[in-house]
RNA sequence: GGGGUGGUAGUUCAGUUGGUUAGAACGCCUGCCUGUCACGCAGGAGGUCGCGAGUUCGAGUCUCGUCCAUCCCGCCA
């Protein structure tokens, strides 16, 4: 080995030991006579000094650059009352040079890599030189801190007596889900394979196989646009079981939760987690990923408007629409500027306007005032209990959109309320939710058919059966989402198992062509004639978990080397054109014609 | 595909109603300095103001286009 310790180890019971240290020069300070270097490893930091009687060493130490790889050999001392640095783990000791290597003299820096300024730099910049970047201790901390909580997972998961198998990333083309990535095949022309977007379909085959207890940190791809919270590939902790019903799969993710929040955190998160159903979920908090951390909630008021004078709610209200409204407590000092942000998140979910009253100086300031009557008016003071000092934001709309405008503005309120200290929203809470009973079909008005709300393998729950044929839209899935502080952190099903139930699914509710299904899903309904077992799973977001874990404010951060939003590596420079030799080998012609 | 924000020295930023030679801090280079730990001190170099048009006597500044980054909407069965 090329080295005795490592730079965190150090300690004043090790003085006037010869060790070998070797790391990155964090920093040099010269002084002419005396010459100190901070030399840093993964593990930490040890200050080496030159002394001009080492003649040859002392000045091949002045020659050293920041971040320059260098191997010392020396003596450990003591340092001297008064010259001890306590914000340093080896502050009492430091090492005086006798030899040293120069293994890398670094060249002058792209960007500082001080924490403090380097957080400030253009992200692009950092990305091009993402082993820079990385080098940050804090940034290193991340990917380590990753580690930890996949071998947390992986311990759960074999103490469970789960088998990890790794499926295919190859898969075939499934155009019902996420676009995808396609690679094409030399071998045979004209086809194509796709990317997993999951391996969903894999582990349900291998409930089939009957290995009972299966799990994958699977890499996953969807070549969708990008998110502060969404890479084109990713990690998920992908988990499927056979035998076992919705109650199973909740302890067994809780328990496991659990403990990655005290292996990582220590933490002590407690369990079973709060469950919310998913209407519940939209009307009081206008997502089905509520962040329960503070307390405005949504209020239906379609049953006040009803009939009313004030002609823009009553509409909505007679073509089947709901007026909603939150009342953001304290918040009535919001700013023209604010308010005008709060309308515009509004109109990009499609409202035409946010309406809203404020209560100031005993009387309510409102565009709409002048419409409300003075029942309606005392309806709203009582249900929304609004007191001097609040303002009420309204939607009208159809109930899901009434409900998604209103929980953006829920989430936006606070916001400003939490910066005016007016409210916290811890960040050291963790408030775990499962939200179940979600529709198992949505109607999709541009197709003009149902879709599957999940995905098309998610299991009916057994009493809204009945509905199938008649009312699709009446039939909960078997699905339950669990929910972090308002991140999904992922999401499972018990799963259909009766090749006649799936295949009617397929079939008559979702009217999915025959020979799509057969071509699509047919090696799935023929395997589920052949002896397949009661099924569920989950999969996590493996990259989210670690995002909120480290309280990291985008997934890049904990990725080693993510992409931007225009989905390039900046490092490498991927994606590039490919030569024509491989288009020809491919079978594949270039079409890059303006649109 | 759409909307917002940003792009000025290696980095982070400032740059007034359009007006002389575009500034600061850090970094870099040179010199000095024997106890610093973000060492200090003195001096110096460093700019196609993202790119391209346009308006103007004159554009970092105004207009249009375009590229890049980022946040959001659509999208993510």
């Amino acid at each position: 080995m090329k080295r005795t310790n490592t730079c965190n180890e150090l300690t004043a019971a090790d003085a006037g030991r010869d060790v070998v240290l070797i790391g990155w020069v964090n920093s040099v300070r010269d002084h002419g006579g005396i010459l100190f270097v901070d030399l840093r490893d993964r593990e930490g930091i040890t200050q080496v000094v030159f002394h001009p009687d080492v003649k040859a060493v002392y000045e091949q130490a002045q020659k050293l650059k920041d971040e320059s790889v260098i191997q010392v050999f020396g003596k450990v001392s003591a340092r001297e009352e008064g010259t001890k640095n306590p914000n340093l783990k080896t502050g009492d000791i430091e090492v005086i040079a006798s030899d040293m290597i120069i293994h890398n003299i670094c060249q002058v820096l792209p960007f500082p890599l001080e924490d403090e300024r380097a957080d400030k730099v253009n992200e692009d910049l950092r990305l091009q030189y993402r082993y820079l970047d990385l080098r940050r201790p804090r940034n290193l901390n991340l990917l380590r801190t990753r580690h930890k909580a996949a071998q947390s997972i992986r311990e759960y998961l074999n103490s469970q007596d789960f088998v990890e198998v790794e499926t295919p990333i190859l898969f075939k083309s499934t155009p019902e889900g996420a676009r995808e990535f396609v690679v094409p095949s030399r071998t045979n022309p004209g086809c194509f394979y796709a990317l997993t977007q999951s391996p969903q379909q894999y582990k349900q085959m291998l409930m089939v196989s009957g290995i009972e207890r299966y799990y994958q940190m699977a890499k996953c791809f969807r070549d969708e646009d990008l998110r502060a919270d969404r890479q084109p590939e990713f990690t998920q902790v992908d988990i499927e079981l056979s035998f076992v019903e919705r109650e199973d799969m909740y302890k067994l993710i809780e328990n496991m939760l659990k403990k990655i929040w005290k292996d990582v955190l220590n933490i002590d998160i407690p369990t079973p987690f709060k469950r919310m159903h998913y209407e519940e979920a939209m009307n009081r908090y206008g997502v089905d990923k509520p962040d329960t951390r503070f307390d405005i909630e949504l209020n239906d008021l379609t049953d006040v408007f009803k009939g009313s004078q004030f002609k823009v709610f009553a509409s909505v209200v007679s073509s089947g629409g709901v007026i909603k409204a939150i009342n953001a407590k304290g918040l009535s000092d919001i700013t023209q500027g604010e308010l005008k942000n709060l309308e515009d998140v509004a109109k990009t979910l499609g409202a035409k306007g946010l309406a809203f009253i404020k209560a100031e100086n005993g009387a309510w300031k409102s565009p709409i005032l002048k419409f409300l009557s003075e029942q309606e008016q005392d309806a709203l003071r009582q249900r929304l209990n609004i007191e001097d000092g609040d303002i009420v934001f309204f939607a009208a709309a159809k109930w899901e959109q009434a409900c998604a405008i209103l929980g953006r503005i829920r989430l936006e309120c606070g916001k400003l309320l939490q910066n005016r200290g007016k409210i916290t929203i811890p960040a050291d809470k963790f408030n775990f939710l499962w939200v179940i009973e979600f529709p198992l079909m949505l109607w999709d008005e541009e197709q003009g058919r149902y879709v599957s709300a999940h995905h098309p393998f998610t299991a009916p729950v057994e009493e809204d059966m009945k509905y199938l044929d008649t009312d699709p839209l009446r039939v909960r899935g078997q699905h339950y989402d669990i929910v972090l502080n308002g991140t999904e952190l992922g999401g499972g099903s018990i799963r259909i198992h009766n090749p006649d139930l799936q295949e009617k699914v397929f079939k008559d509710v979702l009217k999915i062509p025959a020979d799509v299904v057969e071509s699509r899903f047919g090696y799935m309904l023929k395997a589920f004639k052949y002896g397949a077992p009661p099924h569920g799973g989950i999969a996590l977001g493996f990259d989210r978990l670690v995002t909120i874990l480290t309280g990291r404010p985008s997934i890049r951060d904990i990725i080693a080397f993510p992409k931007t939003q225009k989905g390039q590596d900046l490092m490498a420079q991927s994606p590039s054109p490919i030569t024509p030799k491989q288009y020809k080998d491919l079978h594949i012609k270039p079409d890059v014609a303006e649109e």
